[in-house]
DNA sequence: AATCTGTTCAACCGCAATAGT
DNA sequence: TACTATTGCGGTTGAACAGAT
């Protein structure tokens, strides 16, 4: 009974990485790709435990990593993005190709926190420090039906009293009403863009995706600010077609995107914020 | 120069979700 | 369906560093 622990503590290392543990764990999944993160270091001749492991690539060690200062394009996105998903950072990184979860939320919490408090809003609702009680306002409410094996999504706005500061639906009340026509279908990208990296062809072995998901990230920065159109688009893909699998299968045409996020007139598709 | 204080961020921990049997 | 194994996520911690005193 109970679950037993990840790793033989008593003979793991922990605490920070040594140069040669980073090079062994680079050269086993150059070698093997990622995955089997429990057996990983046994075979890489690591000690140190699978998660750990797994933290120190995602996180450090991924040749995609973009690192550096966050530029002011990808504040204000994550903002944007935070009002909308809450503390969902993988999420959020999802949406800022070359960003991990975790740098993200330590970002959150040292700089964009702060500048909201210095901009008067606060950083858990988004909503003006100086607002009292729950406003009268537009909510989003989402019901979900099934439809030929895949759930459609509508939206019916309505009416209704909310006090928003979760995560869930409530969450996306304020970004629904500056965005009213915004969709917000997120497509997570994988760890890394195959055609970037040397371990492509290990890497879609290992990364099996979640029902729902797609199997390349391969989004261009304007895209991921829904500037698929705009001449500073480097990725050269329709992202629609490119990327989500997606739910409503068909291009562009009647809506734009916010964000990278799809908008079709009246039909948004929530399915998949369920993805991780 | 020494000490204190605040900030940053890599890493850990516990739990939930998912996959496999 | 129930159970176990594994992975992934979000919150938290603490070492390292920078700036102030």
């Amino acid at each position: 009974m109970g679950r037993s622990p990840c790793c033989e503590k008593a003979h793991t290392n922990k605490g920070a990485w040594t140069k040669e543990e980073d090079d062994r764990l680079i050269a086993y999944i150059r070698a093997h790709g990622e995955g089997c993160w429990r057996s990983l270091p046994k075979a890489a001749g690591l000690l140190r435990c699978g998660k750990s492991c797994r933290l120190r690539w995602i996180n450090y060690l991924r040749p995609d990593l973009k690192r550096g200062n966050f530029t002011e394009e990808e504040d204000e996105l994550i903002i944007k993005l935070h009002s909308l998903l809450g503390n969902k950072w993988s999420l959020i990184a999802g949406r800022l190709p070359g960003r991990t979860d975790n740098e993200i939320k330590n970002y959150w919490n040292t700089h964009i926190r702060r500048k909201l408090l210095n901009r008067g809003i606060d950083p858990a609702t988004h909503r003006p420090l100086n607002e009292t009680g729950p406003a009268q306002e537009t909510s989003t409410t989402i019901s979900f039906a099934a439809s030929g094996g895949a759930a459609t999504v509508k939206e019916e706005v309505e009416k209704t009293t909310t006090t928003s500061g979760s995560v869930g639906k409530d969450c996306i009340n304020p970004v629904m009403e500056k965005c009213p026509d915004l969709n917000l279908e997120l497509r997570i990208s994988p760890p890394y863009q195959q055609q970037q990296s040397v371990l492509a062809d290990h890497h879609h072995h290992h990364q099996p995706l979640k029902s729902g998901g797609r199997p390349t990230g391969g989004l261009c920065f304007s895209c991921s600010l829904g500037l698929q159109n705009s001449k500073d688009c480097s990725c050269g893909i329709d992202s629609m077609n490119g990327g989500s699998t997606s739910t409503t299968g068909s291009s562009n045409i009647n809506g734009y995107d916010f964000l990278g996020l799809k908008s079709n007139i009246n039909v948004l598709d929530y399915r998949s914020l369920e993805m991780k």
